[in-house]
Formats: structure tokens, sequence, C-alpha cells
DNA sequence: TCTGGGGTCCTAGGACCC
DNA sequence: TCTGGGGTCCTAGGACCC
């Protein structure tokens, strides 16, 4: 099943109908950082949160996977089977420009793109008139083009997205798994149903007292009696489950939403404390959607308690809104409705959703709307219109400032003053701390 | 010293309208 | 006066992914 040698051995078998690619970076983050820090190579290096600050790890380089650390692990934990673990914060923005170069090299095979995530893309390779060449051709030359710019990848191999990611993971790094058409059902039989993405830990402990284990055995189970259970999710996991994945690729991607959290090393208790945070929340949200030219009508804010259960509260704005001086009054109106002073809080976040694409480009309210108002509808919105450029022109000097000295560059005054009541103790171990 | 941050999608109930 | 539904929007929560 699996094929690793390079020899042309795979143009004896033609690939007939669909093929699909999934083409996945090893431990991108940790290997992009032993990339562009040469000593840190053939080191465990994990990139991830501060073990005294509520951390986990985001990625571990295979060095350090050895010793048991894998993501989603709580830093401490990691900290303790790997002491002499290299740590970083990340670097987002490098990764980004990495993971833009990588899809580069894809879209240059086929237009036929999807990128999921920032380290994980499918492809529509399907032999045509036009591309001629073999799919296991064409996933050797991404894998060694990739190598050239320091980082590896993992690709699957199938006739759907379902069997292409699958086989993505059997064999990493820099694994090249090939599931031929028609193989599909032994490939899938004895799987576990937990290999297939979208089934979790509770629909997994769902299944098993279902006494269905295996994919096999979810596929040969009646289907409705999958969908009386799991609803729309059970008629997706059992089509796939039976290798009956014909979704195509989706190249068009629109955001939906844009939000930024934060989990504290101390829970918080006070107003002051709360307010601070979800107005920092709020600056970084207000920024983002304003780089990518974005207003939204729905604002939320979710709080976690400090025993995790987690709260969430959404009001819709009368109009679209990418201004945090605007909805952060709206955010403390709000945080009054699901907390009160005293109670502990891990974590707040603030999120907006609600784009209407049609209204990106939107002009704002001029002047010339003025002449077509009653004199009544023009006094009220006057004071809006000669204000709206100031803001906006302040707007833009604290995002290019913060954009320059970081986001720390400019704060509000209750912002410092928390801050400098809870800097914590720097860890000897983080040995990139920017 | 247990358990992040940024997302997507789905469900279920209530309000409201026809 | 009583009663029924469908459609749509909004809200809160939860599962899942990387």
């Amino acid at each position: 099943m699996s094929d690793t040698s390079s020899n042309n051995s795979f143009h004896a078998i033609p690939w007939v109908g669909k093929a699909i690619l999934l083409v996945d970076l090893d431990a991108f983050f940790a290997s992009v950082e032993q990339k562009d820090h040469p000593e840190w190579r053939g080191k465990p290096v994990i990139v991830g949160g501060d073990p005294d600050k509520r951390g986990v790890v985001s990625t571990a380089s295979y060095e350090a996977r050895k010793y048991g650390v894998h993501s989603a692990m709580p830093s401490s934990q990691a900290q303790r089977l790997c002491p002499d673990a290299i740590w970083t914060h990340g670097h987002f923005d490098r990764y980004r420009e990495m993971s833009n170069a990588i899809m580069d090299i894809l879209r240059d095979e086929t237009p036929y793109v999807q990128q999921v995530s920032i380290d994980e893309a499918f492809m529509d390779v399907t032999p045509t008139k036009v591309n001629t060449e073999h799919p296991i051709q064409i996933a050797l030359r991404i894998q060694k083009r990739v190598e050239e710019l320091g980082v590896t990848c993992s690709i699957g191999v199938g006739t759907s997205k379902t069997i292409a990611k699958i086989a993505s993971d059997m064999d990493k790094p820099r694994g090249l798994t090939i599931v031929y058409p028609g193989t599909e059902q032994d490939f899938l039989t004895p799987l576990p149903v937990r290999a297939l993405s979208g089934i979790g830990p509770a629909v997994e402990t769902k299944l098993k007292q279902m006494g269905i284990v295996t994919l096999g055995e979810l596929a040969k189970t009646p289907r409705f009696e999958i969908e009386r259970v799991f609803g729309k999710a059970g008629t997706v996991m059992h089509i796939r489950a039976n290798g009956g994945d014909d979704s195509g690729i989706e190249i068009e991607d629109s955001i939906k939403s844009v939000s930024n959290e934060t989990s504290f090393a101390q829970d918080l208790t006070e107003t002051k404390q709360v307010e601070a945070a979800i107005a920092s929340m709020a600056v970084k949200v207000g920024r983002r959607l304003r780089r990518k030219q974005l207003k939204g009508t729905t604002l939320s804010l979710r709080i976690r308690y400090g025993d995790r259960t987690v709260r969430s509260i959404q009001t819709t704005l009368n109009k679209p809104c990418d201004d945090e001086l605007e909805f952060i009054p709206k955010l403390y109106k709000m945080v009054r409705e699901i907390w009160h002073e005293g109670m502990p809080v891990r974590l707040v976040g603030v999120g907006m959703t609600g784009f209407d694409e049609s209204e990106k480009h939107e002009e704002q309210l001029s002047l010339f709307d003025l002449e077509t108002m009653t004199d009544e509808e023009s006094e009220s919105f006057k004071p809006i219109i000669s204000e709206a450029p100031k803001r906006k022109q302040l707007l833009q000097a604290t995002d290019s400032i913060r954009d320059k000295f970081g986001d720390d560059a400019l704060q509000f005054g209750s912002e410092v003053r928390s801050r400098t009541n809870t800097t914590g103790s720097s860890s000897k171990n983080v040995a990139d701390y920017k």
C-alpha cells in the first residue's frame, strides 16, 4: 500500500478516475524554526506556550516526539518529558510566509488547490487530456520542491479527499502513501473510526456504545441507524466510511469570523482586570478586521471560568462595524450578563462574525447623503459624519504604530495597570522569547 | 503547576411573520 | 376564540480540526 520508492514502477499501473492529493507539512512550525536556526537541527524543539502560564504544545519536532511530546499537550507535561527541549513561542508571520511559498508551488501544478489550514492542502490532479502526468509523479515532484524550501511534507494519494487525507497520516514524515483506485474498501475497513476526519472523542464514544469500532463496522451498519443518532453528520460519516465521498476541491474560501482570546496565568476576579482584558482582545480584533477590510454585524464574548466551564454571549449590531471603540462599551455591557465581580476568569475571548461580502467595499455615509434627508434626519447624523474622518485617521495612525512596534506599543490605561500587577517570572528554558 | 488559540459547522429553542 | 404550520433570524452551546 505504501510506496516510497522513487523508481518509475508506478507507470505500470495507470490511474483510473479521480486523483486527489493531500499535502501535509511535517511538524511544520518546528521545522521552520529548525530551518531558520541551524543550531536547532537534530534537537528537540517545541513551539508552544510557557509551561508556567497554562501553555500547551503547538508543534513538537520529531526529535521531541521521541520523548512522547505531542501537539495540544500541556507545556508543563512536555517539559517534564523532555527537559532539554528548546522552546519558542513561535513566529506566525514567518510560518504564514513559508506556507504561502509552498502553496504557490502547489498552484504551480494545478489551480485546483484547496488550502485547509496553514500546513495542509488538497489538490485535484486527475489525469485529463490537459494533465497527462501520473498523480504519483506529481506527488514526488511536489515533495522534492518543498524540500528545496527547507521543510518536508507527507502526501496521501487517493480517489477522494477522505482517502487522501487518511493516507497522508499513515506514513510521516516524508511519506508518500498511495491508495489505488478500487482498493478503497480494503484500505478503510480495518481502520478505527477516529481515522475519519470529523470523528472526535465524543462521536467515538457514542459509536463504541453502539458496538462500532472500525470503519468497516460503521460502513455496514444501516445508514438510518447512524442518522438517527448523529443527524446530518451521521449521513456524511456513513457515506465516507463506505468510500463514497465525492466532494470536490473548493477553491473559494471567505473568512467567516475573526476572534482573539487569551488565557491568564492566574484567574482574574476584578472588574478592572476583566474589562482591561476584554479591551485588549477587542483592539486586536478591530485591527485585524480593518486589515482584512471586514466589518461584522455580530459581536461575541466568551468567558471561561476558573472551573473551565464556558459561557458566551453575542449581540447583533445595527450596522457593520470594525472599530473597537464602538464595540468595547457593548462588550462591557455583555460581560455583566454572564459574569460578576469575584468569579474567577480563566479566559476571555472577543469575536466578530456576520460579514456581508457585498458590504466589503461599502462607502461611508457621505455629506452628499445629507442633502436627500429631512432636516431632522440630517441633524442627527451630522455629528457622526464630522467625527468619522477624525476617528478613521486616528485608527490608521494607531494601527501603523502597532504594526511597527507591536501590540504593546499602545495600551489602554487600565491595561497597563493590570499588566504590571501580573508580570510573571520568565522561564529559563525559553530560548527564544521574541 | 493539566489542558491554548483561531477557526468551521451544526443543533435546538425562541421570537416573529405570514 | 382557538389552533397550525413553515420560514427565517437570532442566540447559546458544543463537537471538531490544526
